[in-house]
DNA sequence: GATTAATATGATTAAATAAGCATATATTTG
DNA sequence: CAAATATATGCTTATTTAATCATATTAATC
């Protein structure tokens, strides 16, 4: 069966900014643990299933190091979970509603691109005929 | 009515992480512009009705530049946009799914802290009895 | 227990940027 | 057009942080 996830306009209502400051201020952490092209990158790997960090680092391309820090980063925030075996250490994300959340945002990222291309075309059309 | 949102597996799948590197980087930039305080302040004003420069500034009690300077970053992104009448200028949030995705991660944030205080709360009752 | 493999961490550097202050740009009204 | 109101913009400073390199830790294997 399809997991899916409804999101109502009341439910927003009720939690949406009645927050307190302190939240936010959570809150703000959360998204910018998100806002790193490479943290992107990671949470791109590990979408569809659990990885070691050399899959990762294979993936991704960039240096172990770097790939190490940026998931225990993610870690300590509960971004994503970690499991131990042997010498290898697998990591996945946590929590579905970062993955639905990026989703959200990509696709309002997309539209948003889509409305200047064709205000761009307009002008375009307007302007070589 | 209420409006809804609704986000399928399938639908998250499809999209998901098949994304080029070019864009999680546009999607990371639309994250970042939702990693400070200020502006989730901002937008947490913004979030049932438009309002002016003067009204979020009385709302949010940070200064006139500052605000100022978030809502043209924010505008210049399209997570805003502008309206002007006058002397004043209204700003409102461009697009819903920027409200559903402060939503999903608060919840999830939330949820976050409540398993880490339910940890905390267990080993704090251990050590006490 | 020495070696190799997998992962984590410390120190440093360079780049990004939020906030503050002063000032500029409209727009309305007298 | 002068004064007042609403908003925007330069410039500077201080803070944050991603990436790099070198090295440390941990676990398996011979």
């Amino acid at each position: 069966m399809s997991k899916s996830i409804t999101i109502s306009d009341e439910e927003v209502k009720k939690w949406q900014f009645n927050m307190p400051d302190e939240m936010l201020d959570a809150v703000s952490n959360r998204f910018k643990l998100l806002s790193e092209p490479m943290r992107l990158k990671i949470l791109r790997a590990l979408c569809d299933k659990e990885r070691t960090v050399q899959e990762i680092v294979k993936e991704v391309g960039a240096s172990q190091a770097n790939i190490s820090k940026h998931l225990a980063l993610m870690h300590d925030n509960g971004v994503v979970n970690r499991r131990k075996e042997g010498l290898k250490c697998y990591y996945r994300i946590s929590d579905d509603s970062i993955v639905y959340a990026c989703f959200l945002i990509s696709k309002s990222v997309v539209e948003n691109l889509q409305d200047r291309l064709s205000w761009i075309q307009k002008v375009n059309s307007n302007l070589t005929t």
